[in-house]
DNA sequence: AAGGAGGTCAACCGCTAGAGT
DNA sequence: AACTCTAGCGGTTGACCTCCT
């Protein structure tokens, strides 16, 4: 290998406090690689006193998470990576570490950039405003649905639970608890259907929505998921 | 062949949240 | 309660590469 030009004194790169900085070269990557396989990750700061590596706590993670970690899967995105990174972006925006938890072995770093490579100058695709369309439609649907079977005897249910839950606290807190609580819950179920309509052709995520034929068997899935906070 | 423009991606920076003291 | 430390996040930078003129 390149032993030579790794010079252990080496003032080149330095940062004021001592750190290298600047690209990685083998021999660091495999002394990150052998501590991380002995004491696993995180104590990132403690990398630099046990290996001798004089990189900073952050710029270990971060090679690590993004380059040397052995899940990581190398190669271009695929075009369902690719339709997955569009759609969750036009659902959660640039929560990149969220959208890279939907694809294994990508990492936040790797989708931004290929996201503001690829499509930051574009506008919203056609899939993604026809994924968001269906979803809305669907949530009208069950919301409709839903206020047809439940009666009153559900709500009057509803009603003694909250007694036995809330007891004698006071009213105003109660019901700025319920909101809280149903708009928190609505924001999730929202979250996991809009999920399935992204990623169920690619096989992740289970129950949810189906193709846009409007199939018994498809309502039967929408209701299962709309019910999930029933 | 030279060099400028634009694209790509690894790495850094600054900030924040959460845990520990 | 206040402070420090650590991990993690998103934004930005800069080196390198490729393509075009």
């Amino acid at each position: 290998m390149d032993d030579e030009l790794f010079v252990w004194g080496s003032t080149l790169n330095d940062d004021d406090d001592g750190w290298r900085k600047g690209p990685w070269i083998p021999q660091e990557d495999k002394l990150l690689i052998d501590h991380v396989n002995l004491h696993g990750e995180g104590k990132w700061n403690s990398v630099s006193k046990l290996t001798g590596l004089r990189r900073s706590g952050k710029s270990c993670r971060l090679r690590w998470v993004n380059y040397l970690r052995p899940d990581l899967k190398k190669g271009n995105i695929t075009p369902q990576e690719e339709l997955i990174i569009q759609e969750l972006h036009a659902m959660w925006g640039n929560r990149w570490s969220a959208i890279a938890r939907s694809l294994p072995g990508r990492t936040d770093n790797e989708i931004k950039n290929y996201w503001r490579t690829h499509f930051k100058k574009s506008k919203p695709s056609k899939s993604v405003e026809k994924a968001r369309a269906r979803f809305l439609v669907r949530q009208q649907q069950h919301r409709q649905n839903k206020k047809k079977k439940d009666g009153s005897v559900v709500q009057q249910q509803e009603e003694e639970e909250d007694m036995q839950r809330y007891g004698d606290q006071d009213i105003g807190d109660v019901m700025n608890k319920q909101v809280e609580e149903t708009a928190r819950a609505e924001e999730v179920q929202m979250e996991m259907a809009y999920m399935d309509c992204v990623l169920r052709p690619y096989g992740g995520f289970d129950g949810g929505c189906g193709s846009d034929d409007g199939s018994s068997e498809e309502y039967v899935l929408w209701e299962g998921l709309w019910n999930l906070d029933d």
